[in-house]
RNA sequence: GGAGAAGUACCCAAGCCCGGUUGAAGGGGAUGCACUCGAAAUGCAUUAGGGCGGGUAACCGUCGCGUGGGUUCAAAUCCCACCUUCUCCGCCA
């Protein structure tokens, strides 16, 4: 959510800003109007009140004189009724501004490309050799069915499309993802641990943005008003959801394992074989809360976390910066780490590292005081995947794969694998 | 799932039956001042934060006793719904 009052001083401005993120802002044209109304309502309502309580107090002193008050309460009974009806209005006009408020996107900053869609995208630097095989590359998917550490099919038959079991030493290549991942986090970039509720409620989900806009997206409990988290964003950054952090306990850092569901709807064709988009995956999600200043170098810093995973795995990749088309609703700046999938002969998306600003911070009202009797401020929050843990099997096992259909474990991971040298 | 109890300011807690003088007693804590060489103890004082609106500003108004509605001239206090917590029973990993 912007900030209103910004908003209203920096109207054409604001609207400048948003028109490159190819959103539709029909909404945002009614804000000056409701807005002005809202005020103006607001100014007389406020006066009846205080008329009334004024009036309210004198009732009170009539009726302990035991004189007539009579007269009084009947003028005030009107007051009431054109108080009542006000209230009304305003009511409406405020829940009218609320949706507006909720449906504009973040205003991307200065410093992030503009243009339209991900081929605007820019490249800031990329990493490692990709692998040269003197044999013909496989998709993931062919070599784990081979190996049979993945089971697509029986996934499809006990749940449905875009599922997955993981298997033998499948499911122990996933679980020392995770628990290399946790660890560097949590050991060496000081991060707290956390394992977050996977279904969250309606407040959450507004929180950090999903909703209202983006409902289809998501899993939605029947009969509740509860959802499946896509991310354990949600979950997480609404931790501090309704708090007043105090100034020195930031930035406050979290690593959080869950999986994730995506309903991936408008997706149905896209990366239907493999780990790729599955409607359940796991992540690895690294949460901060910031000073306001210090966002921007966090994203540097955080960003800079993901791509430690890929180093110490020995995995090629780049980062991205996403152009304002592609930033997606809520991020005010986001890098995108790809990463190189032979046999797609394509880098593709492993890791997102947003600033939010204040963006989901005014949503889920989280402030913070920089000194003990300071005014409460917005904080700033940021995250990103540390990574998506099906798309990091993927890669490994492309980029890993022996000529004999087996696969070299990365260095960093047999540690967490006893020892295990190759999958095969 | 069944039965019961409770949610009041930073914390504890009175008020709610019998609506108005409680914008919230009292205590703790915190802060300031006094006493003291200093501390403790003691005494005095302050301590609703926040949202929203108006105003160049000082400041003013409004909302606020779990949340949302309702009744009323007026609600922490009455009515309805919901949320959360606790206790007991049942079930359960």
């Amino acid at each position: 959510m912007l900030d209103m009052k910004y908003l209203r001083n920096n109207f054409a401005e604001v609207k400048g800003k948003l028109t490159h993120r190819g959103e539709d802002l029909s909404e945002l044209d009614h804000f000056e109007e409701l807005d002005s109304k809202r005020r103006e309502l607001i100014v007389q309502t406020e006066e009846l009140k205080a008329k009334r309580n004024e009036a309210t107090k004198q009732i009170s002193a009539l009726k302990r004189e035991k004189k007539d008050a009579e007269p009084a309460i009947k003028e005030m009974r009107e007051v009431g009724d054109q108080i009542s009806v006000l209230d009304r209005e305003l009511n409406e006009i405020e829940e009218h501004l609320q949706q507006i408020m909720l449906s504009i996107p973040n205003i991307p900053h200065e410093s992030v490309p503009v243009g339209e869609d991900e081929d605007d995208n820019i490249e800031i630097r990329n990493w490692g050799e990709k692998p040269a095989f003197n044999f013909e590359e496989q998709a993931h998917w062919d070599i784990a069915s081979k190996l049979d550490i993945l089971d697509f099919e029986r996934a499809a038959k006990v749940t449905g499309s875009r599922f997955v079991f993981y298997k033998g030493l499948g499911a122990r290549l996933e679980r020392a993802l995770i628990n290399f991942m946790m660890e560097l986090h949590a050991d060496q970039h000081g991060y707290v641990e956390m394992l977050p509720p996977t279904i969250v409620n309606r407040a959450s989900m507004t929180g950090t943005g999903q909703l209202p806009k983006f409902e289809e997206d998501a899993f939605k409990l029947e009969g509740w008003d509860y959802f499946m988290v896509p991310t354990a964003e949600v979950p997480v950054t609404n931790y501090h959801r309704d708090e007043i952090l105090a100034g020195e306990n930031l930035p406050i850092k979290y690593v959080a394992f869950s999986s994730s569901f995506r309903s991936e709807a408008g997706s149905a064709g896209r990366d239907t074989r493999g780990l790729i988009r599955q409607h359940q995956f796991n992540k690895v999600e690294l949460v901060h809360f910031v000073k306001p200043e210090d966002s921007y170098e966090t994203l540097e810093i955080l960003t800079g976390h993901a791509e430690r995973v890929l180093q110490l795995l020995n995995l090629p990749y780049r980062v991205m910066s996403m152009c304002t088309g592609d930033l997606g609703f809520t991020a005010a700046k986001k890098y995108d780490i790809e990463v190189w999938m032979p046999s797609q002969d394509k880098y593709r998306e492993i890791s997102s590292c947003s600033n939010f600003e204040a963006f989901q911070a005014r949503r889920a009202g989280i402030r913070f005081r920089r000194e003990a009797n300071g005014k409460p401020e917005y904080v700033h929050t940021l995250n990103g995947s540390g990574l998506a843990l099906g798309r990091t099997v993927a890669a490994i096992l492309e980029n890993y794969q022996q000529a004999d259909g087996s696969v070299i474990v990365p260095e960093a991971l047999r540690p967490y694998m006893c020892g295990k040298e190759v999958i095969k």
